[in-house]
DNA sequence: TTTCTTAGTGTATAAATGACACTAAGTTTA
DNA sequence: TAAACTTAGTGTCATTTATACACTAAGAAA
């Protein structure tokens, strides 16, 4: 990938991005095809990435590495952990690809990885310049991926189970203007289990990170519901910052 | 350092350890010598750190270079970032040293950053083998350190602000046994904010990794206090899970 | 025996939590 | 055009948790 830029043989960023849609909270996957790929066997998945150049800083990397892999821009990418185990790119079938696509494919490779939620319906995934391509899988259907991807995505997915209690994240995921209703299918997906309605709105709007839109829903066939949108500037106010949003449920510790 | 072992060029694992004495927060460093070091002037200190070992984990090497550098051993590290700018390593200084250590001084080099809590009473610091001297720095004294160990340090230091409110760690920084004043000075140092003692005995007790001892402390010109100990099934079956152990004060958002 | 120092305790008010069931507003359908 | 259907939206009560606050207890030192 990336042409024959100036690539730091090394060390790789990976991307984890998270997208809502159809009632499902999704994985973002690339397709990689073996050298001589005739049929769907010879493609596996994995997650968006690839190494990083010389002179590229880590998050520049992410960036760059998943426009060019999914056409996705403008993306907010958060660093959550490095996976350096010596034997991550020794699989043989992983082998049969970086030996199709990498100068050096027996290199050790450390690799950094970075999640994001997006809203998966407003973007138009575009297919990688090369045979690379993108597409939506559903995270209880994500199967055994390249690498140890599949331990970077679990790891992630913790990660965003954790922090959306901690941080007011997941509008992300939705359009612009959403319905609490919306809103609470997307937590209640993210954390797998349910949540009574009425704390839940009590507890979003007490937060103050969202704002009641003029408009309602139109031409559904029952009352419409209210939009929403996210108070970018108390949420921008928080930055890295956490805030208690715990959730009924996580009884004791949460999590876990 | 490391003698001659076969190591990574592009990787390197840092050490963020904090240690708690004389009722202060203390971040541990190492002091590096330039080549024909003759005055302090030419010696400047730096996280324990070091390039990572072809055939090694991240967290394995993060163990040995802590080991071999301050002789430390059985610490619990805990990943928590990488840094990879491209410029981390190229101040004059900074470059100076690595040529004189260095087989490959010119290269770019990313690191993951662990951090840890231990009880700085109890260990002793062994130098490493070579000229480096392990020494611990009162966290508001830290001066100007090599590569951009200053900026881990700060984040380490967020990180166990966050951390400390939302998973019992504090009692790694005290001996095994403390009293409770103990473990609220030590949360107060790491805060940066005086607590309510009742609130605080109430709220640490009720989370219920304390178990009080028979033992009370001895010879002190006041009513001795009761010690207390981790219990430690507790605080294992919460394994990384977080608990909201959020202490009076972070009025809105906590940190920050 | 008085003084000094730190340990240790309780309460009252306010706020947040969690469990729980009905009405409201539209569309569709018979 | 009325009835049926679907999802939106709301309030209360009992319990728990948060916070602010001041005195007594135990031992050592003077």
């Amino acid at each position: 990938m990336s042409g024959n830029k100036n690539l730091n043989p090394h060390v790789s960023v990976d991307c984890v991005i998270f997208g809502y849609a159809e009632q499902q909270l999704k994985l973002l996957l690339i397709r990689r095809s073996l050298p001589a790929a005739q049929q769907d066997a010879d493609r596996f998945l994995a997650l968006p990435g690839d190494l990083v150049l010389e002179d590229e800083d880590l998050d520049q990397a992410a960036k760059r590495v998943l426009k060019e892999l999914t056409g996705l821009d403008n993306v907010f990418l958060e660093q959550f952990a490095a996976f350096g185990a010596p034997e991550r790119v020794k699989k043989e079938k992983d082998k049969q690809w970086l030996r199709s696509v990498r100068e050096n494919p027996e290199a050790r490779v450390i690799t950094v990885a970075f999640f994001s939620l997006i809203d998966a319906a407003a973007c138009r995934l575009q297919p990688g310049s090369f045979s690379a391509q993108a597409v939506w899988v559903p995270i209880s259907e994500v199967p055994e991926l390249a690498f140890d991807h599949n331990e970077i995505f679990e790891h992630a997915l913790d990660e965003l189970k954790r922090k959306i209690q901690l941080r007011p994240i997941g509008f992300e995921l939705l359009p612009e203007k959403f319905t609490l209703s919306e809103l609470q299918s997307l937590y209640e997906a993210i954390l797998g289990r349910e949540l009574d309605k009425r704390n839940f709105r009590r507890k979003l709007l007490r937060s103050g990170f969202l704002e009641a839109l003029e408009e309602k829903q139109q031409g559904v066939a029952n009352k419409p519901a209210q939009f929403y949108q996210l108070n970018r500037k108390k949420y921008e106010a928080l930055g890295t910052g956490y805030v208690n949003l715990r959730l009924e449920g996580d009884d004791d510790y949460f999590l876990n």
